[in-house]
DNA sequence: GCCCGACTGGGTCAACCGTCCCAGTTCTCT
DNA sequence: AGAGAACTGGGACGGTTGACCCAGTCGGGC
């Protein structure tokens, strides 16, 4: 009998349940499935949870978390607008590609949340994340190349996520890594002629980067 | 006791399905749940159907001719290319939001035909057929405003399903219909950018339109 | 050492599920 | 009219599910 704290013990059912889902998907994540694969009892899992909802909600809030952390904009590295956005999507499409489950199970939760009483908060905070770290990139992006977005950034934001999850969808459908890396590349190149260059308000003793620099790199 | 053919009886049983599973979902489609919207006893089911797989197979069939019939592109009447793309998507946001459990459920069936073996080409067939709509409405745009697209149309079709799908689950998530109507409205920028006009290949006797109307129109 | 709370794990419960059983009814064909 | 196929519908089956039960063990505080 090895003891372990209720909450050691709701961290490694949650673990274990993230596995399930996405080998499983939801309907597959039964408690018998989740404790067979935390190596616990099931009655282990009431013990450490009022309800398998109870450990649902768990579940959603920590994936979400493990996903924006992964997905975290790094500094650009682009010569251009277009090329700094296509990396961004190309690395979330690495991410896709190295564990399609993952991302298969993040839509499914999706669903299942806003199928579920009493989480439908949660699929709402789920892509408020989303827009969050969406309107981080394109700060960042802009800021890397001098230019300021031409659409209110909620709108871009939203349409930046838009596009990654139908282009996620449609790959997991069908696989087809050449049209989801030209479909990422042509998102990136429809958001970046959303930008313009950010005029110098006054002359400055530093040496200015050229208004038409912008022009020349892409 | 009525009596019905099984084709019949087959037919109201999936049109019930339909019913069911925007109501309550995949998992909410159980066989009881279905055969009690239909009006029918259990045996009926099984009478008409080998396995319920079978009836969810031939609902998905069902619904997805039934959304290509909603979503036929009707003749463009924008006065830019921009405008009728937009108007598109903004027909597709009005069929959205009069049904959304109608969109929900065939984003939920999806992933259900990804998740169950032996239906998996039905969710493939789902996506061609959703691309095979996207290029007859670009093609459409394109001939109606004189104008051909610059990067390959498979790519554009995909991100065209791809912006469709990733505006609606963020609508289905957050309901906030004037965020996805800006969106739309983004998505139809975005594309119609990748358009330039096509150049006559010789002078003719006609009046012919002058290539810089396309600028002054947008 | 004792007590109490935290924890463990085997077993049980009622409800639900997809599927099957089977007797009865109806319809069509000869 | 009779036979056979198509159809009807109530019931049963074995399996699964989330939740609950409860006796036993362990650890910490007094």
């Amino acid at each position: 009998m090895t003891r372990l704290p209720a909450a050691e013990r709701r961290t490694r059912l949650v673990d274990a349940a993230v596995r399930v889902v996405a080998e499983r998907g939801v309907a597959g994540a039964t408690t018998r499935a989740i404790v067979a694969e935390a190596g616990m009892s099931l009655a282990s899992f009431h013990y450490a949870f009022t309800s398998r909802d109870e450990l649902m909600a768990e579940l959603i809030t920590t994936v979400v978390a493990h996903e924006l952390t992964a997905l975290r904009p790094e500094l650009p590295t682009g010569r251009t607008l277009h090329d700094t956005l296509r990396e961004g999507f190309m690395r979330y499409f690495d991410h896709l590609v190295a564990a399609p489950e993952r991302e298969a199970a993040m839509l499914e939760l999706t669903h299942y949340a806003l199928r579920t009483p009493g989480l439908e908060a949660l699929a709402e905070r789920q892509y408020e994340s989303y827009a969050e770290l969406a309107t981080l990139s394109l700060a960042s992006a802009a800021a890397a190349h001098g230019v300021r977005w031409t659409r209110p950034v909620p709108e871009l934001a939203t349409t930046l996520v838009a596009l990654t999850d139908g282009i996620t969808i449609a790959w997991l459908v069908n696989r087809d890594g050449e049209l989801a890396a030209a479909a990422f590349d042509l998102a990136a190149a429809s958001i970046a002629r959303f930008a313009e260059p950010v005029a110098e308000p006054v002359p400055s003793a530093h040496s200015s980067r050229p208004a038409h620099s912008l022009e020349a790199t892409s």
